[in-house]
DNA sequence: AAGTGGTCTAGACCACATT
DNA sequence: ATGTGGTCTAGACCACTTT
């Protein structure tokens, strides 16, 4: 009797990994509640600890969980703000004097510090830009949190020659923010484009984000144009994908 | 003479990590290109299989390579679709008989086969559906590639009450697709919101949608609303972050 | 056949958090 | 003080790709 193939099994690991993920899913494992760790994977299912750390290994790529040094390994919790590009960049917004950012959060506290400083337009920036490649530029750059937490890094390009002089180069901007400024030198944004990516974030992004292994970053380049679609403003900005929610409305 | 305290390192994993990556960013190793291995670093840093494997991992839950097993680590290429929301779903696409799809691949080669079906509409779909949970939904799912490569999962969502006895509820569904019957039907979509999130994919979707590892995906829900603002259609989307530059234009 | 990455064991020591 | 996850070694065997 000729032998039937069995099916062939996954790693030990991912068979590991597979019941934590259900078990999470199904809600064995609730948000905040900590898993069964290291130790009692290696008790559990007679694996050494390396066995038992790729499974885990597993989890975290997934972002299903954060894992605390000296603590244990916990199922991860979502706070999902909700981002709405058009609402957000409104005339009303701006033009009432409030920041962009406060849309957001719907008056949470937030800090902020701004760096200003003058540079040489990279080329991502120049093409958008619509300036020659390494032409002046003012850059305003800021990493935004939520209840002290790190959630989006956002560097706001524009012309050095288009904002000499105004209050756009000071820390300050004034009631209603950058937008308003250009608004008063007559070229008030029009017409917005994003551009967004996902990607998993670079050594040192996690860092200046905080952010957990197994999270994403969502990039997010945004040009303004004026009323005569001459490029204004470019604002590149780095985003916890386990923090935002982007909504975008438009009409057939 | 107090000693100075020396400046912590970083795990030796980390160290051969961050070289490869400043090797990868500077050019030095280019986009497809093989970079060395797990025996090769073995060799270089003298470490142990193990500690080369975590330096590796590193890069590779970055996205910035891809492990071909028997043949080595190589460099990730990037060739991302640009998708243009509002224009994708303009009037003047769907209304002259062109599927959606086309818009973003400008005449590049699409295999697909849809599969219909029709379920009781789950939590997260009934909701923006504006149905209650439970009740018939149509549903025509199905996976679209790009030169046979699988880039993106959609699930297409309608009250089952709205389609019945249409094209909607068949294989093909004629000129124009979907959204030409619904204005037949005298529901015409008028308003797009779509919700975007990026996360990391779960062992099934990864699978689906033959994901390296360090690939996050776009998770969208598109909601459709007719002239009266009822909603017709819940679309949801995964997409292979790695594939997808969404643009997404608005005005002030 | 040779080389590559994938999985796994059995130990060890460390840094950190909790008790 | 104890338990936790983080790093690392030194082996081993396997599956796969390339030559």
């Amino acid at each position: 009797m000729p032998e039937q193939p069995e099916a062939k099994q996954p790693p030990i690991y991912r068979q590991i990994a597979a019941e934590l993920r259900s078990d999470i899913q199904s809600g064995l494992y609730r948000p905040g509640q900590r898993i069964p760790g290291e130790n009692k994977l290696m008790e559990q299912w007679g694996v050494s600890r390396n066995t038992a750390r790729d499974a885990l290994a597993v989890l975290r790529e997934e972002g299903l969980t954060d894992t605390r040094r000296g603590a244990g390994v916990f199922v991860r919790k979502f706070n999902l703000i909700p981002r709405n590009a058009a609402e957000r960049l409104s005339r009303k917004h701006w033009g009432a004097g409030r920041s962009m950012w406060d849309a957001d959060l719907q008056g949470r506290p937030h800090a902020e510090g701004v760096d200003i400083r003058e540079l040489e337009a990279p080329e991502r920036i120049a093409g958008p830009l619509g300036v020659p490649i390494g032409s002046p530029v003012l850059c305003r750059s800021r990493v935004h949190r939520v209840e002290g937490r790190p959630v989006q890094t956002s560097a706001s390009y524009l012309p050095a020659g288009l904002v000499a002089g105004s209050r756009i180069a000071e820390q300050d901007t004034g009631p209603g923010g950058i937008y308003a400024r250009l608004e008063e030198l007559g070229r008030a944004p029009e017409r917005f484009r994003e551009e967004v990516r996902a990607r998993m974030p670079l050594g040192e992004e996690a860092k200046t984000l905080k952010l957990a292994s197994g999270t994403p970053v969502i990039h997010i380049v945004r040009v303004a144009f004026d009323a005569d679609g001459v490029p204004v403003e470019v604002n590149e900005m780095l985003l916890d994908a386990n923090s935002y929610l982007l909504q975008y409305d438009f009409t057939s």
